[in-house]
DNA sequence: GTGAAAGCGCTAACAT
DNA sequence: ATGTTAGCGCTTTCAC
């Protein structure tokens, strides 16, 4: 294996020089730079990432703490993270605590991540009161993305805004009688998403002189299948139904348009339905929502994490967002 | 910060002990043991990968190298991958070679992936020549999952048959004009998913003595979004237009199938519509489909590059996975 | 602008 | 079962 030594030697210089032209550092003559770059190259020299580990301090490498990759938000999340990394030079390791009932490990102040990366990009979920500790304990730049955990700088849209929109969206509509399908399960109290959209539609729902129905309020997992279920316990609601159904997420508000159509419900004459997030398939099936854009915000975050690992103390802060309500066709006034 | 040496001599033995002990190596009496980890545990050590990997040589994390994180097959997939490794003490290090369009580096011989990881798992994915020709030359376990690749062994379904069974089941049916949805982009020769799918469509439809007509080969990129565009396309085509289609992935099909309800046409009755995969949605929509579990696939390829590491020769092989035709609601007898 | 040399914190032989 | 010690291949002062 050819070393930092044989390139030197073979340059007729010393490792450090090569060292330094190799990584762009100054100090070091364009023709001395040229000629070691152009045999390091004929080599195949390639630096080991142990040894510069171990010898810098630094990892080059990004952690990312997601509680799934596999569904919407958190995929796109990651892609934009990845996205920003790419030429970089920075790697991305991807930790996954399990999902929320699985036990897990406590990882934050641990060997999983300390030591293996530069900075951390929490996606939102759900964590412990001990996790949140730990969290604050981590000694290295650290932003969520997504929802906001206390103490913690996040970038993300502001949740409770989103479901007031939506909710009042319908209201305007002339909807007096609105359901709800939320994620919110009462063991996460710090998962707040699911919670801030909540509160964003009673407000919004109490602020109009409206009432809710306990019994309209239906629970899922943010799940196109929890979605179709939720579906099908609102039709054994007794009549008269809501006019309406908020969505704490598209993928939820699919899967009950899904069912409805499959029970021959017309949609938005019959019923109107909501969502939140901008999910690619919502636009297929013409889902009213109010969008946002989790690559964007990755990306976001992790520039934020780089300038924070460049030296620009103070880069990671909490930023907002863009959000938008895109009317299509699952919304209309009611009919009675 | 702690180190090795510490624990060593607050634990009163030497350095190769604690490693041994930490590491659940044998040769360490169970007392050593139990006082060592007791030591560690209370000086809060904890063992500098960087150091680790330098003096091993082994880096203990696994790459995976994708086209997409945000797409149902590979978020899937790489979700397998995580589950796998979590717990085992291995880290998951993603890399992403951007589109297809876009230039990429050839980093597969590269510093990127050369000594950052110490087994390789490839997504299906588009490669050009010199791409695979990089990964032949990869010097460690190396598998990858979903579509074969020339000389390498992978873990998937077999896309032929796949195809074969869905086509067949709309033959059967009484389809005699039937269109296809393919990804097929002829610039992109070794991404062979979409190659292979499309032949086993052609055999079955030769086979079965009908007639394709090329006018009805309609292109998408897998995504929903060009499922909707096909389907306006198909619309088009001048009448007597083809009672079925044959979609070469669920994506697609999913975004047939919403485009043509808002065109008001009935499936299965005026239009049959098939996909390939097994997506969430389709279960929700009803639609009929070879189905396949990504992150299965990718479980077994993660265990076959451990077991390879862990000294286990002629681990990594290829291997069929599990696919399973569910008919559903979007198929039916053509009416005519 | 360049070089010499001392680590970085472990692991792996080998010795005991 | 445990200890000794020589690296692993870089980076980083500090001299020159």
């Amino acid at each position: 294996m050819v070393g930092i030594e044989d390139v030197a030697a073979a340059a007729g210089v010393s490792t450090a020089t090569v060292s330094r032209a190799i990584r762009g550092l100054p100090r070091v003559s364009p023709r001395t730079r040229a000629k070691i770059l152009a045999t390091a190259k004929e080599l195949g020299y390639v630096p080991s990432s142990a040894a510069s580990r171990l010898a810098s301090g630094k990892t080059h490498t990004i952690g990312v703490l997601a509680p799934y990759v596999d569904r919407w938000f958190f995929g796109k999340a990651i892609a934009g993270v990845d996205r920003e990394l790419h030429g970089r030079g920075y790697n991305l390791s991807l930790f996954n605590l399990g999902g929320r009932t699985q036990p897990r490990e406590r990882l934050f102040s641990k060997a999983m991540v300390q030591k293996q990366i530069d900075a951390l990009l929490l996606l939102c979920m759900y964590l412990h009161e001990e996790e949140i500790d730990d969290l604050h304990a981590i000694d290295m730049p650290l932003v969520v993305v997504g929802g906001p955990v206390p103490g913690l700088s996040n970038v993300g849209i502001d949740d409770y805004q989103a479901a007031r929109t939506i909710t009042e969206h319908l209201i305007e509509l002339g909807h007096r009688h609105i359901a709800l399908l939320h994620g919110q399960d009462d063991s996460d109290l710090n998962f707040s998403v699911p919670r801030i959209r909540v509160e964003g539609f009673h407000d919004a729902v109490h602020q109009s002189g409206l009432e809710f129905d306990p019994d309209t309020a239906l629970f899922g997992n943010f799940t196109v299948e929890s979605g179709v279920e939720a579906m099908r316990r609102f039709l054994e609601l007794p009549a008269p139904r809501p006019t309406a159904i908020v969505c704490a997420s598209d993928e939820m508000a699919l899967g009950v348009l899904f069912e409805a159509r499959r029970h021959g419900i017309r949609i938005p004459e019959e019923l109107s339905v909501v969502g939140i997030d901008g999910h690619e398939m919502g636009a297929a099936v013409g889902l009213t929502t109010v969008w946002q854009d989790p690559t964007a915000q990755a990306r976001r975050g992790t520039q934020m994490l780089l300038a924070e690992l460049g030296g620009d103390e103070g880069a990671v802060h909490p930023e907002k967002a863009e959000q938008r309500l895109i009317v299509r066709e699952s919304t209309a006034p009611p009919r009675r």
